[in-house]
Order: C-alpha cells, then structure tokens, then sequence
RNA sequence: GGCAGGGUAGCUCAGCUGGUGAGAGCACACGAUUCAUAAUCGUGGGGUCGCGGGUUCAAGUCCCGCCCCUGCUACCA
C-alpha cells in the first residue's frame, strides 16, 4: 500500500555527557524488540539510534576531562555504539548531532520555519547561575532553607534534590531564596538575553486537534492525557537559541546565537534519513519514535509544532515507556543509575538474557521494578526450567527415538495451541505490549512440557504400535520449538538464532510460516544446554 | 495545591460496563513421573480485595470522605 517505504522507527538520542547505564539500555532493548517483531512479520525497517552532542553539559564534561567537546562527545559515543553491538541492538544507523548531515537538516528546518513566520527574536529572562554559565529553571533549582537545612543534617549540597515553585515570587524574592545546587554558595543572578522565540503558541489549537483525529499520535494512553492537558492549559513560546554557549549548531545568518536543544535534538530524526533531500521521503514520516515518558511533552508538542511550521509530514506514533527502577530509585537516562552497572549486568548471564528478563519483568506501557534476586528468579523459572529444559527433553527425544531427525506427524492437542498462542503473541506484539508477547510464548512452553507429561511419549516409545502417536508427539513438539524461536526472536536474536539452528533451520522463521509448518526430516541436534541453570 | 493513575495472596500483577464459591505466574508443601538442566506434571495451603461510611436483592467492581504511593504541573537533556 504504502509502496516500498520503510517502517522507520526511532529511539531518543542519548545525551552524551556520561556513559551508557541500564536506563538507555531498556529504551534501546524494548525499540529493537519492536524492530525485530516487524522484520519477521516481512517489513523493512529503518532503525536508528543516535547521540545529542551539543549543550553545556558536554562543554562541562570535556573541559574537566581536559579533552575538546567533540573529543569528549566522541569518546561517549564510542561507548554507547559499544554497548549497542554488545546487547544487540540492530541500529541500522547512528546519528550524532555534530555531523554535518545534521546541521544541514536543522539550517534548512530553521529557514523553513523562519519562512513560515514563526521566528523571532525576544527576550529570554530567568534566574542564571554564573558558576554553569546558564539559566536555571525551577526543577534545577533548591532552596536556601532546604540547603540550610541539608547543612544542619551534615548531608551537604550534593544530595538536595532539585524542585521549587517560585511563580508568584518577584525576582529579588527568587534571588534571595533560590540557589544552585552545583554552586550553592554563589547567589543566582536575574538576567536576560536575547534570543530566538519560536511561535509555539501559535499550534495549541493545531495540537488538540491533532490527538482528537489521531489519538494513536500519543501512546500509551496516559502520556496522551497528560499532553493534552498540556495543550488544554495553552501555549506559550519558546526560545530556541542561546547567545552565550558556543558549543552547538550556529543560528543561520545569526552566528552569535546558537540553536539550543529542541530543534537542535528532535531533528536528528529527519537528518538520519537524508532530509532535505528528496529521499528521506522513503523512510519519513517516522512510524514509532520511541521515548522516555519524560521527554513526551517535547516529541508530542514542541516537535509536531515545528514540523508544521516547517511543512513536513508528522510522524505516525510516539510511544513513551516508563522507567525501570532499581530497588526503588529510578534509573532513567537523566538519573545516572548509579546503582547498577550496566556492564557488570550484560556479564552476568549475557545480553539475550538481561534483554528477555528486562521486557518480560517491565511493562512496556509503564514502569517496573527490578532486582537482582528477580533476575535469578526470572531467568531460572522462564529461561532455565521452563524454556531450556523443553528444547533439551524435546530434542533428546527426537535423537533418542528418531535418530535425531524430525518424523512426520499428524497434528495433535498441541498444534491449536500453538496457534492460540500465535495469536495472543502477535495482538500483543501489534500493540507493543512486549511483556505480554513475551509471556505468549513462555505459555506456550507450558503447554508443551505439560504435553510431554499427557502424551508421555517414553511409554509410546516402548510399543511398535504406537509409532505413528510419538511421531505425532515428536513432530508437534517440534513445531512448537520452532514457533517460540520466532516468537521470542525480538527479545532474545542469538540464542533464538541458536536454537533455530538446533532445530535445522537457518534462523527463526517469518511468523507468517508458522501456520502451515512441516519439520519432517529436519535433522536436530542438543547441543550444549541453552540456559544452564545458575550454580549455586 | 491542581490534574491523572494506582493501593487485590510472601512477591509481580489479572479482575471490562456491579451477580455462579475472589484468580494467574513465581515462591512454599505434598503427590506423580523419568524424556530432560535436582528439570517436568498435578494437587494444596495462604487474601478484613488501603480505611470508614453509603446505594443495591447483590460491590475489589458504583457514590462520598479519609490515608498512602506514582506521574504531570513546559524552555536539564
């Protein structure tokens, strides 16, 4: 229908000011999940990832690091493709925002919406901390009491959390309550700065429109609401340049400026697949761009507003997935997630692993909760017990009674199950309830041990007459091996790879051939247990 | 404060427009089985369904009040 256009699917692109941790990491395993699924179901999909580079925080970074921004944005990025390749992610591309392609893009989104007369320049005022060399916004911002406070307790400024509520509050007010908790001793100073203004206020009307013809625009549900409450409440502009920090993509035809980070960040999405030229046509509009719940306001606002301005198509969803916590404390992208370390996780029972436990324990639609002992638990359960133990019971059978090679067989209680769980798991895929996709197919596992114990294909084995019923057994078993290598193929590729191979077969088959499947005379081998269970 | 969502077995959660004895998975106990990774299958124990009122023949399921948790409340990404 729509031709040879790609499903283009995106990630957020991760701010390059620390290494990668298990924040960015379940974004990236959930979106290539959803990549992974649309591949088997025959699409060609565009996947990309990529780095903000600009921005103060970088600028911090590589001066305390000694190293020049680039130099700095480089080093991170090396990291996080490292990472990517180790969990597995199948990224097509990766876009940085210090290239070239993409300040191309950005200059000719700004001409556009500067033709569009949504552009202007105005005054920025706010409260600006002169130790960051940037203004403050009341979510970075703590109080003088709250630091006292924190002083008395012997806590020290470093573990104030940010957030105050200064509206109503004159400025002299804000500057004699108010402080940074980077410079806590420095009083904040009330400044303004010219800048550049977008007329966001403008598509309040546009915006609501929008989720009223498409609701689907914004998913899961509860992100909708929240946005158009948002719109609800009216639109103000905002300013999208800065006049101080050097380290972005100068303002065209106004190089004292430089972008900051709306249009500099969202509109990696364009410039990864060519925009302007004619080409990014294959692959735009986006079909999912994939983000943090946080950041929903800026892909389901600022972003679809300067799309219209610029007169470009808007993409077709944004999905924004919670947060995976860790013993309570979130490990977002923005957090830190100090406390886990995502290399030490991967290490621990290797990335298909940490990506099945990680899809199968959050919801993609909302957050969850995660620990160590869940890991065990989850991995022993589903992987080792459930899913293991069933490919190895089920091929030493074929290789015990069948020489290893699959028999025909006629269809037994199995195969509608089979089917069943086809379906549960492709309604769950198509709206991207992962979790529940990844359940189908462990049930489906159930199913199948609790087949073996039915059909006991040991006792069938011992009397010639029953060879055409462990035939049957055998087969259908394998048929349900094949169809959970496809199914859970998106969460798990290598070992779902590996296994396929233990089943003959080249790699995990397309969902669409698993209806009418025919193993006969596939050659199967054990191989060495596929989770092992852990050592205790 | 306002708005939104949530508080159901030890843990994670299903329970749509009110109605047969309140469920699943994991964990635990017992039984069965031997193809298999001390795996598997079956059975069972265990819950004042946040608290207090109310509507109704009947309420986790509706109404009111309260308590607690989470998110959003716009220019950090």
């Amino acid at each position: 229908m729509r031709g040879d256009k790609y499903t283009y699917l995106t990630t957020a692109i991760d701010y390059a000011n620390g290494p990668p941790h298990i924040g960015h990491a379940f974004e990236k395993i959930g979106a290539d999940a959803m990549v992974r699924y649309r591949r088997l179901k025959g699409e060609q999909v565009r996947f990309v990832i990529g780095m903000d580079e600009h921005g103060l925080k970088v600028l911090q970074s590589a001066e305390a690091a000694g190293v020049t921004p680039q130099a700095w944005a480089d080093g991170i990025a090396s990291k996080f493709e490292e990472m990517w390749r180790a969990l597995g992610i199948s990224n097509d591309d990766f876009i940085r925002t210090t290239q070239p392609r993409h300040h191309r893009a950005v200059e000719v989104m700004i001409e556009r919406m500067q033709a569009a007369d949504d552009l202007y320049r105005g005054k920025y005022e706010g409260l600006y901390c002169v130790g960051c060399e940037a203004f403050k916004t009341d979510a970075e911002l703590v109080s003088v009491a709250t630091l006292e406070a924190a002083a008395e307790a012997g806590t020290g400024a470093d573990g104030v959390a940010g957030g105050v509520h200064s509206e109503g509050l004159t400025a002299e007010e804000r500057v004699a309550r108010l402080r940074c908790p980077i410079h806590p001793s420095r009083q904040l100073v009330w400044s303004q700065e010219e800048n550049w203004f977008f007329r966001l206020s403008r598509y309040g009307e546009r915006l609501l429109k929008l989720l009223a013809e498409r609701p689907e625009f914004v998913q899961p549900e509860s992100r909708r609401n929240e946005i158009r409450r948002v719109l609800e409440g009216g639109l103000e502009d905002i300013s999208v340049s800065r006049s101080r920090l050097g380290w972005g993509v100068p303002w065209p035809g106004d190089p004292e400026h430089t972008v900051y980070v709306w249009i500099d960040a969202l509109t990696n999405y364009l410039s990864a697949v060519g925009f302007p030229d004619p080409g990014y046509g294959q692959f735009w509009p986006a079909d999912v761009h994939v983000i943090g719940k946080d950041i929903t306001r800026f892909h389901c606002i600022y972003w679809p507003a300067m799309l219209m301005s610029a007169e470009v198509e808007l993409p077709r969803t944004v999905w924004g997935h919670g947060f995976v916590t860790f013993g309570g404390a979130k490990v977002s992208k923005s957090e830190g997630g100090a406390r886990v370390d995502l290399t030490e996780l991967v290490e621990l029972r290797g990335a298909d692993a940490l990506r099945y436990f990680l899809l199968r324990e959050v919801p993609w639609n909302g957050d969850g909760e995660i620990s160590a002992q869940r890991y065990d638990e989850r991995y022993t359960s589903d992987l080792a017990n459930n899913l293991g133990n069933l490919v190895n019971r089920v091929i030493s059978m074929i290789e015990r009674y069948r020489e290893g090679v699959v028999p025909p067989g006629a269809q037994t209680a199995l195969d509608p199950e089979i089917a069943a769980a086809l379906v549960r798991y492709r309604g769950a895929m198509d709206a991207n309830l992962l979790q529940q996709g990844a359940a189908a197919a462990i049930e489906l596992g159930q199913a199948a041990n609790a087949f073996v114990g039915d059909r006991a294909p040991w006792n069938q084995a011992k009397d010639p007459a029953l060879a055409g019923e462990l035939d049957a057994t055998l087969a259908s078993l394998a048929r349900a091996l094949a169809a959970i290598a496809s199914m859970l193929f998106p969460f798990m590729p290598a070992k779902m790879t590996d296994l396929a191979s233990r089943l003959g077969l080249e790699a995990p088959l397309p969902l669409e051939s698993l209806a009418a499947l025919e193993l006969a005379g596939r050659r199967m081998h054990k191989g060495e247990v596929l989770f092992p269970r852990p050592q205790e």
